[in-house]
DNA sequence: TTACATGCAAATGGTTTGCAAACAT
DNA sequence: ATGTTTGCAAACCATTTGCATGTAA
């Protein structure tokens, strides 16, 4: 959170209340939908939340997630992944990338980032 | 592609030269963009290929992708994932899967499917 | 023959833009 | 003081829907 602020600083942005407003909606709950976080922070208008929302992506503090329903947004705090049961709908995260690093060795291209979804049910959603 | 057409027949649903036609699109290349599909068959009216991808989609039978910039379909053929050069925005595909499977045991989670997604650049596009 | 499929035009809905007013520094 | 940010209304644009016509089986 603060580091953020600081990131926004840093790049001369100005910290003003609506982007705080933004990220502290966006701090309460991880991969929420925009009218998620627009409920957290009612009081910011309905285009700064879009600007903020490019503004923090713009600057790595943002993750945008596509998981099969409309676009989420997250904190890019830490690196995870995703578990969405296709029964109920929920996502949670997981944090162990089970990713085997090693087999990702392509000559000619360099790895910034990935992204993993994991698709299935729990097994009490059915 | 036969064994699309199989699976639309199986399902009672027709095979009509639209449907052909988009299916035809789609063997073409991997990963396209709704307008590259639209291309390949523009005597097939826009509405028709929104909706013939939906019926392929729902069959199983094309996989509906993000990848940073807009939607993209390719036949679900084979089992790959994506590398995408944020430089020049080319796609490719890589069949071996670096999952290490292992690591995916949740003991309340059944997996049905994943999807991978590498972002970087190629080294020639730096 | 008949239920399903197509295509146009119109509606929809999420997102973006223009612009004047408000504000942080 | 000045350039940035906000917010409304309007524009935009990809996608969906209504409905009359056409067609695969």
């Amino acid at each position: 959170m603060e580091a953020v602020v600081g990131k926004i600083r840093g790049r001369r942005y100005k910290a003003t209340p609506q982007r705080l407003a933004v990220l502290g909606a966006l701090a309460a709950e991880q991969h929420q939908t925009l009218e998620e976080i627009r409920a957290r922070c009612p009081e910011v208008g309905l285009v700064t939340v879009y600007r903020t929302l490019d503004l923090l992506s713009e600057i790595g503090a943002v993750r945008r997630l596509e998981l099969g329903d409309g676009p989420r947004y997250e904190l890019a705090e830490n690196h995870h992944h995703h578990l969405v049961c296709e029964s109920c709908g929920a996502v949670s995260e997981f944090e162990e990338c089970p990713l085997d690093l090693r087999r990702l060795q392509h000559v000619d291209f360099e790895v910034a980032s990935h992204s993993l979804e994991i698709y299935g049910r729990w097994v009490v959603c059915r």
